[in-house]
DNA sequence: CATCGTTATGTTTCTTCGGGAATATCGAAA
DNA sequence: TTTCGATATTCCCGAAGAAACATAACGATG
């Protein structure tokens, strides 16, 4: 464990006020929500409690002007949930801008890259 | 409190290792301590204790093949730090990583920006 | 109308992180 | 040789946030 990354991890999050935020971490759940069709589904595959994953949705869907996910209860499924319109041009929109930043910013990473130490078990 | 800041913050990070990456807080620490010539009153400008300031610097100083801080003591002033080449080096390719990005994205972020909710108390 | 898996929400426990205090060390200069 | 302000390091504690646990509600379908 501990091991350096194959290759350095771009994390960007664009902060629109104190709790207005958009990262990593939402954007991976909004893209396993709309995979999978369920809150507590997408929570599972990243390892986060079912209310962790329902907390962060809650706080996207009060954060743009239209919810990002809606949901339903019951039913023989149970229930699920899906992206709205809003919710996939977030999504993608979040995917492009990181794309867009990463892009402009891989030579310089590299470069900061170089500058790391040198170590015994560095594949 | 809590109002949306005049223009989004665009926060990046890179990520090298589990213990190993850089972002806003550690660049800002090196400048500071570079404009300051000071551990501790890099920190204190930043709210931060010096035991923190001091513990980010010697993670620093480990992830890059040579120190990004030298420190003394004692002395008339009872010491100082300053930042090696490579410090500079390493803080400035950051600056201009975090510029490159920012621009490379700033159109994706007014878009996402314009999906916010419209709040009442908007200035 | 009983079942089932999901959404929705509250409560309690636990862990992590950083702050704060305390202490030691250093060395130029008065 | 005393002073002084900064670096260096350890220990204890509190706050914040996440995890864990506990329910309740829901509703298509069999």
């Amino acid at each position: 464990m501990n091991r350096r990354y194959p290759n350095p991890r771009f994390r960007l999050r664009i902060v629109f006020s104190e709790d207005e935020m958009i990262g990593p971490g939402k954007a991976e759940l909004l893209e396993r929500i709309s995979n999978t069709g369920s809150i507590a589904a997408a929570g599972r595959e990243m390892g986060m409690s079912y209310k962790r994953a329902w907390q962060l949705v809650e706080t996207m869907n009060a954060m743009f002007n239209e919810p990002v996910v809606l949901s339903t209860r019951g039913g023989a499924s149970g229930g699920g949930a899906t992206l709205t319109e809003t919710g996939k041009a977030v999504l993608s929109g979040y995917r492009s801008l990181e794309d867009e930043a990463q892009k402009a910013a891989e030579e310089h990473i590299a470069r900061l890259q170089g500058m790391l130490r040198i170590r015994g078990d560095e594949n």
